[in-house]
DNA sequence: TCAAATTGCGCAATTC
DNA sequence: GGAATTGCGCAATTTG
């Protein structure tokens, strides 16, 4: 009680000559390097008479399902194409988004090297306002003393705010 | 376009009747929902005589390739079972990676802003500190001598260097 | 309703 | 020899 089996021959060699043999008038498809198997179903997965209920099966779609049409095969056919296509989609968009990590987290370290560096410098600055603030207090009327909020200032030279990118 | 993926129920459940008959003594391997289908691959891939060279063909493995072998049953369904595997685990490394993005690009905000918040403040006290150097340099008499260096400094409103590399 | 796009799955070749 | 990857085809669904 078999399907139907059908034989197809289809030798592939490395050079790519994939012959098909299997429906009388195969249309003249041949994606490139064609793999060398066939698959086939074997079962059907639902039996439209099999459940208790009556269905409508004005038409079962089982007429383009035929393997030996024409119509079936090039919806193979095409079918094929956009897996393959979508799937290098897919492994684009994968490999974009690894990039995108990688980006991302050179920027990551950029940012946070500027903001080390905007830390020291406001520390700096805050320091010698201190400072100033204290010999202030201590001494209102000699300035320059030594630490002086004049005094020291050169030693933070930097550059400010630059919008990146 | 909705990209997170759902997981649900194998089809061809319901429907049921997913027989499988293909080999005689299949093993008692069912491994979750058995899809509803069977592929065969019907044909021999590479013809051992297709090169120039004469090949030792003492023993094809065409032994275990025996669609009926125990041994090839047992070995598909490892192998299935692999790619499930490997499969799952890619996606899961693709998801991973997607979320890495949207955390770095989160820190990155949160980067951003920080740095915003210190320039702001850095620029405030800068202005604090040329006010003092303006009341300096206009009024003498409190402070000391070196006042001048003050003025040495504030230059940086407009900056020269750009670290940026 | 149909066709393209996605998705799950199995097979086989290859890699490790 | 066996697990892990990878490319590919089939079929069921989803999407437009």
């Amino acid at each position: 009680m078999n399907k139907q089996l059908q034989q197809k021959i289809s030798s592939t060699d490395q050079n790519g000559v994939s012959v098909i043999q299997n429906q009388p008038h195969n249309s003249a498809f041949n994606p490139a390097g064609a793999a060398g198997l066939q698959q086939v179903p074997q079962l059907v997965p639902v039996s439209p008479g099999g459940g208790g209920k009556a269905k409508p099966p004005s038409k079962m779609k089982k007429n383009s399902m035929d393997k030996d049409s024409d119509e079936y095969r090039q919806r193979r056919e095409r079918n094929n194409l956009a897996v393959k296509k979508s799937r290098m989609r897919s492994k684009q968009k994968a490999q974009d988004t690894q990039q995108r990590v990688n980006e991302l987290k050179e920027e990551n370290e950029r940012l946070e090297a500027k903001i080390k560096l905007l830390s020291k410098e406001l520390s700096v600055l805050k320091d010698l306002f201190l400072e100033h603030a204290h010999n202030l207090a201590d001494n209102p009327a000699s300035g320059g003393g030594p630490g002086d909020i004049c005094n020291n200032n050169n030693n933070n030279n930097n550059n400010s705010s630059n919008g990146s990118q």
